[in-house]
DNA sequence: GTAGGTTAAAAAATCGATTATTTTGTCTAA
DNA sequence: TTAGACAAAATAATCGATTTTTTAACCTAC
């Protein structure tokens, strides 16, 4: 299971994909909204090819929908479907952090203590938003990534992309981003001590959490 | 979590996409190969557009690969991957399994026994092949429909077919084939029950059998 | 003989325009 | 007034051709 191996590879390196993944995982469309193809393409000055390939990788990996001839529309958002992927996401990623703590190297704890201190830093500094929110992703992505399963890793992105979608119905919320932040970081600390059951027992408290926070947003509608 | 639920639908309708799934997922490339698109394009007598869309969605759902400005490649198989796929079904199917059987209802027991049945007789009489796989699949569909999560089936269905590429590498095996078999009508028997431990069990066997013969047939090159 | 560079051929990606489908608006008849 | 049918507009999907990029072949210089 070395680095070198051959990745699935969903994003094809097409500007735009990835652009319109940021911007449906931010919230910046509406959920249910239909998209107009033509607006798009003048909104983001692109082709209509590359645009329209762009928008079909989407809905494949689930962050739109497509229906028969009428083109892109956003999913809608579902308290059964919220409720779903943080039942989800706690077994995987506890599956992964367990399997992470097993395998991973001194690099490994190395990169997990930069991505939590970088992650920490961007709380502090003057908030960019979008830049807090690359972190913590990676941040997540570097906790899981020696778990020796492709796929694995893959699914856990894609559920990260949907539960975003309702975390970041909202604004932040300084209280809370604390409390979770403060997480990570012991995250970090069983992870090193290499204490599985410790870890995935606070993993899954976090998802927990964030699930909390994301219900009360949802449920506020936005 | 009814059946009205707005799915994440990843086959969206086109004839093109399902074909070459199932092209893909049945051997009909080599693995590693690269697709000409020129040639699909007249091999299968579709437009370049929707041909593209089909391969892009493809792509990300990780039965191609696409790369920077060279096309499209059917992903190269490993025993490593092998290995990872085996190992997450039955991780996921099993969970998909239990809590299946903590809620499917009475149509669900019917449907079960059907699927059951027809893929035994389709066993028996002349085979088809691509009828009986088409039937397999649905059993296995079948059994864990009601999980209650729309997130778990989709990715085991992703699992299936990425199983699947290693699985058909090779011709049919009949005396194989009928022991796996049982296996479906004792899962079904299992599941009547709501033994859900014991189904589990059987699952994990269950995969762990077929995995042996797909590493079989990766082994004989193929 | 080989490395490096140039050119020609092939292939992928994109574009502009056309075609097919759906949606919207309007009119008529019950 | 409203349901249904028809026509017009809007939009999605597809096509054919162009542009860009990669791959292959060839040539030259060392």
């Amino acid at each position: 299971m070395n680095k070198h191996m051959q990745l699935p590879a969903v994003s094809a390196s097409s500007p735009i994909y990835d652009v319109l993944r940021r911007d449906l995982v931010g919230g910046r469309f509406k959920a249910g909204e239909k998209l107009a193809i033509n607006a798009l393409k003048e909104q983001y000055q692109v082709g209509l090819s590359p645009l329209r390939e762009a928008l079909n990788k989407l809905a494949a990996y689930g962050l739109l929908v497509q229906e028969n001839q009428r083109g892109f529309r956003v999913p809608k958002l579902s308290r059964e479907e919220l409720d779903d992927i943080a039942r989800l996401r706690t077994e995987l990623e506890g599956m992964a952090l367990e399997r992470a703590i097993a395998h991973g190297d001194a690099v490994w704890e190395a990169d997990l203590l930069a991505a939590a201190h970088r992650l920490k830093r961007a709380d502090i500094t003057l908030d960019k938003g979008e830049e807090w929110e690359r972190l913590h992703t990676h941040f997540h992505r570097t906790l899981v990534a020696p778990c020796g399963s492709v796929w694995l890793l893959r699914f856990i992105e894609q559920l990260h992309d949907q539960f975003d979608r309702y975390r970041r119905l909202g604004p932040k919320m300084p209280t809370i981003r604390q409390e979770l932040d403060e997480q990570h970081h012991e995250l970090v600390e069983l992870a090193l001590q290499r204490d599985a059951t410790a870890a995935r027992a606070l993993m899954d408290d976090h998802i927990h959490k964030s699930y909390e926070v994301a219900l009360a947003r949802y449920q506020q509608h936005a």
